[in-house]
RNA sequence: GCCCCCUUGGCGCAGUCGGCAGCGCGUUUCCAUGGUAAGGAAAAGGUCGUCGGUUCGAUUCCGACAGGGGGCUCCA
């Protein structure tokens, strides 16, 4: 007798499978059930179930199911190279969030190649064809360590699993082998892979998958042992699942900032300056200038106040601060000059400690929020660099806030509010934070950290986003908020980071005099909200496909003739609109108005006005409204100047499309 | 930095099994006067990323380098 999650019960003879359990419920559960869930261990469906299991059959369209499919195809993969390539040495083939990986370590230091992709895929739809079963095998420690004696990662990870286990370790369950013994799945009599399982009963399940692309990938990832070669690839329960995925790459493909930068001219890379450090074209720069203004604005009202520090500072500032100590391999490389060795600045918070340090500060002051736009400048690896969401050349919206330690709190708390109060203004609405705490290897007292990570927490729940702790995440000298974010197609961002420093006050040797009359220690918060401005404009053409809001599109309205006899009435239209401080432009009527709009809709501009012989007659415009269906006639030009401004004001629409 | 891929006019791409290169968009000019996603014609525009090698001859084959992309690692 076995228990099922619906509450109910099923009496099954003794030695019935979990395939048996299914084929009892129905033929049609015993054809979709690829593994089994018993006591909350999956299990492969031939395992034999025992008096009082609860059961849980798994079926191919959850998250489990994909995952045993993607880990089975992994195997099928692993296969497929070992026939294609005698000799090679397999390491690891987990699944990830969307798919599966597999890395070898190819006889003679051979390395895949593009092409290989469609030979590999060949040889995997011939196992899959074969129909084989997935046999586990249990071993000790030392028949798993004679059976993978040619295999040496396999090695490796069964010696890490035993001693793991003879410790008692958590790794045990990390590495995913939960017992003293080892598992090992069979599927020919030469294949056979180290595995925790579980496998779908045969390879005949499988088919719906498509490899994506080769990698290096360390070993481990230990960029000091040996690269293996990586094949990545993703596999689904169903042909439409595959095909629906395969369309969501297309569709963040299509999203890519990069691409829409350049289509909408807004900035470039010119390997001329390097890389990593974009220009900004007039229309990104407007775009950008938008955002800061905005972003400036509110932090006026939210109490902060905007200093300006240099871009290069002496070594020895760098010295105080630990920058050297802790950071100079994210720093750009020494100039000299005048017998002083200076350094372009990786974070702005020493100068905006010496701003603070200028002169002496009675706790009247505080909180001091000093805010600035500041370009740093971090050494980033030729390979990491990605974009406009991986730079050399940052311009954080950087702030930090120096309070009393009982102003902590309130502090946090009204700071988090206005966090995401002004992502939600650039149309970003869900949010998930993560907390993280006191790392083993730390610096500072005790209850200090339990002070500022109680004031982050309670900070979080007051804000009412969701949130998880990372333990131990932080770092050595402070603990974090970060604010992540979901985009338009479920992509998780994460932007603002808020930092409560217990480190830089004192190594500045920063006080203030309190109401006794003596001197005490500030405690400092460092925090940006956008995170890096050239981040965010890009997460924010990703978000928006390009299509952005009209308070942030360099043209807002474009405005065309129907013929040229209307031209001088565009014009005029241009006049009143521009004198509202909107943005528009015009494009007279030198060619016909179907290929001018088109133009204008694939600049993603959010209005087309066509103007011809009744507007002119009645003041009007007609109204093509970016993602509408059809245009809108005869719309009095205060009428839609006023729609305009509200919107714009609003921060909202049009739809894009 | 390491592994894989890419580099042909402003942009997107063909192509040359080695014999001095082609399309679409865009640009310019002319014609067309067109009420909501491409009107027509003509012209201009490329030492095929750079350097070296093989060859009678290299954009094509080989090598190095540079730039870009996908990963690894790290992070905002």
């Amino acid at each position: 007798m076995v228990s099922l999650p619906d509450g109910s019960s099923r009496t099954l003879t003794l030695g019935s499978t979990a395939y048996d359990l299914a084929l009892s419920i129905g033929s049609r559960l015993a054809k979709d059930a690829l593994a089994v869930e018993v006591s909350g261990e999956q299990r492969d469906l031939s395992y034999e179930l025992h008096d009082g299991d609860p059961v849980r059959i798994i079926t191919g369209g959850s998250n489990e199911g994909r995952e045993v499919i993607r880990h089975s195809t992994a195997h099928v993969l692993a296969q497929a190279v070992v026939s294609l390539w005698p000799g090679t040495k397999f390491a690891i083939g987990p699944f990830i969030a969307d798919g599966f990986y597999y890395d070898f370590d190819l006889p003679g230091g051979a390395h895949f190649t593009d092409d290989d992709l469609g030979r590999i895929e060949a040889r995997m739809r011939e196992i899959i064809k074969e129909n084989q079963p997935f046999v586990r095998e249990e071993h000790t420690f030392d028949e798993g360590l004679s059976l993978f004696d040619d295999q040496p990662y396999k090695t490796e990870i069964i010696r890490g699993v035993r001693d793991a286990s003879l410790s008692g370790d958590d790794l045990v369950k990390e590495i995913g082998l939960s017992t003293n013994e080892v598992s090992a799945y069979r599927n020919t009599e030469s294949f056979v892979d180290l595995c925790r399982g579980p496998h779908v009963p045969a390879t005949g399940r499988l088919g719906h998958f498509k490899l994506t692309r080769v990698a290096g990938a360390y070993w481990r990832g230990d960029e000091h042992r040996p690269q293996l070669q990586r094949i990545y690839g993703t596999a689904f329960e169903s042909a439409s699942a595959l095909s629906d995925y395969l369309h969501r790459l297309d569709e963040a493909e299509r999203r890519d900032h990069r691409k829409i930068g350049a289509e909408l001219d807004l900035f470039h890379f010119p390997p001329e300056i390097g890389g990593g450090l974009p220009v900004f074209h007039p229309k990104g720069a407007l775009i950008r200038q938008t955002m800061e203004d905005f972003s400036l604005s509110m932090h006026r009202q939210h109490g902060y106040q905007q200093v300006w520090t240099p871009h290069i500072a002496k070594s020895t500032l760098f010295e105080t601060s630990g920058h050297l100590q802790w950071y100079a391999e994210g720093m750009y490389p020494p100039m000299e000059m005048e017998g002083a060795t200076y350094y372009p600045k990786p974070m702005n918070c020493p100068m905006h400690i010496l701003i603070y340090k200028d002169k002496q500060h009675s706790y009247r002051d505080l909180p001091l929020r000093f805010f600035e736009f500041g370009t740093v400048y971090r050494f980033e690896r030729s390979g990491v660099l990605h974009g406009l969401t991986r730079v050399r050349g940052i311009t954080q919206d950087d702030a930090h806030i120096f309070c009393a330690p009982d102003q902590l709190a309130n502090e946090l708390r009204t700071l988090l509010e206005f966090v995401l109060d002004l992502l939600r203004a650039f149309g970003l609405t869900e949010f998930e934070a993560e907390l993280a705490t006191r790392p083993e290897k730390f610096v500072g007292e005790q209850w200090e950290w339990d002070e500022a990570t109680d004031a982050l927490r309670s900070a979080l729940e007051s804000a009412n986003i969701p949130f998880v702790v990372a333990e131990g995440e932080g770092a050595f000298y402070a603990p974090k908020i970060d604010v992540h974010v979901r985009d338009a197609i479920g992509r998780r961002w994460q932007l603002s980071t808020l930092q409560v420093d217990l480190q830089l006050p004192q190594r500045f040797d920063m006080s203030f005099v309190g109401a006794d009359n003596v001197r005490h220690r500030p405690w400092m918060i460092h925090r940006a909200l956008f995170g890096s401005v050239e981040r965010f404009f890009g997460i924010l053409l990703e978000h928006y496909a390009g299509n952005l809001p009209t308070w942030l599109a360099p043209v807002q309205v474009r405005i065309l003739s129907v013929r040229d006899v209307h031209d001088s009435y565009a014009d005029e239209v241009c006049r009143v609109l521009r004198a509202r401080n909107i943005r528009v432009d015009v494009e007279l009527a030198d060619e016909p108005l179907g290929g001018r709009v088109r133009r204008a809709k694939l600049e993603k501009i959010p209005y087309v006005l066509v103007v011809g012989d009744a507007d002119v007659s009645s003041g009007t415009v007609g109204v093509n409204a970016r993602g509408s269906a059809s245009p809108e006639r005869d719309v009095a030009i205060d009428t839609f100047a006023e729609r305009l401004e509200m919107e714009i004001a609003a921060k909202s629409g049009p739809d894009p499309s």
